[in-house]
DNA sequence: ATAACTAGTGCAACAGAAGTGCATTTATTG
DNA sequence: CAATAAATGCACTTCTGTTGCACTAGTTAT
């Protein structure tokens, strides 16, 4: 049994022979990907068997979920500094308007957000678009 | 001629009357508004009128566009506090995950964020989620 | 005022992403 | 092995956003 197995056991995710390659997939990946990358990957795959296995990744705390402001859904392993079960507490997301990736910066949080007497916080959503180290040339 | 009018020509917009009741419609809602929102509110016009109105808008920085992370685009009029042109700056949004709702916090300026070296930040998205003042019962 | 031009609108059609229902296959368990 | 549950494949739908093109209204030059 190997490693990604034991990982997709314990979340409680049967790991069938697809399940496998995504994840690797996602694992070699250092950035969020859609489920149109995956399908490219994949050429041969099922769409909706994608689209149901992100979906339960997500569901059980394999993948999270990233709303970088492209309009399109995108996906990255939770890391051991992932907290979105808790849903908060949560890193910060970059986009790069240049090659269009979308990056998380685990190693930064999101800062405390005041807001007015009567709303109540319950998690945020932050984006910071620029250009990304690859494109800065740096 | 009226004040929206006024407002409008300031936009280099032309005033037709579907624009000067779009206009109204913004002006009287105090949260962001979709495109089906105007939709539902104008039945007898024409979507496509109803789109690209919101688009001039946007482009002549009349309204700025708002991604809640419903996946739907949302749009707000542009207030004298609201900085979008510079594309910096902005004010938060926040979305009520009860009401469904999302209202610009113009009082609340997103703060500075920190990226890691090689990164370059140009603007921030920020969206607070949880529950608004109305349905905080508060 | 009329002609020429430009901007706005209405209608139809399309594209992409997301999601669902159902039959079929594969895996698990008694 | 039989019964059961989970996963997959296929077809189809919905929703949002977008574009092309013809027509109409408004603006400008002669
Ligand atoms: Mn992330
Ligand atoms: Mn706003
Ligand atoms: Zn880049
Ligand atoms: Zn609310």
């Amino acid at each position: 049994m190997t490693e990604i197995e034991k990982t997709l056991e314990n979340h409680q995710v049967r790991p069938t022979a697809m399940r496998i390659l995504i994840y690797k997939y996602l694992a070699e990946k250092e950035i969020a990907v859609a489920l149109t990358d995956i399908e490219s990957a994949f050429a041969k795959a099922e769409r909706t068997t994608l689209y149901r296995t992100l979906k339960t990744f997500e569901e059980k705390k394999i993948v999270h979920q990233i709303d970088d402001g492209t309009g399109i859904s995108k996906y990255a392993l939770c890391e051991s500094g992932c907290n979105c079960e808790i849903d908060q507490d949560l890193h910060l997301h970059f986009h790069c308007n240049n090659c269009n990736e979308t990056v998380c910066l685990t190693e930064h949080k999101i800062p405390q957000i005041k807001v007015p007497d009567g709303f109540v916080s319950e998690n945020v959503n932050l984006v910071v678009k620029g250009i990304c180290d690859k494109c800065s040339g740096q």
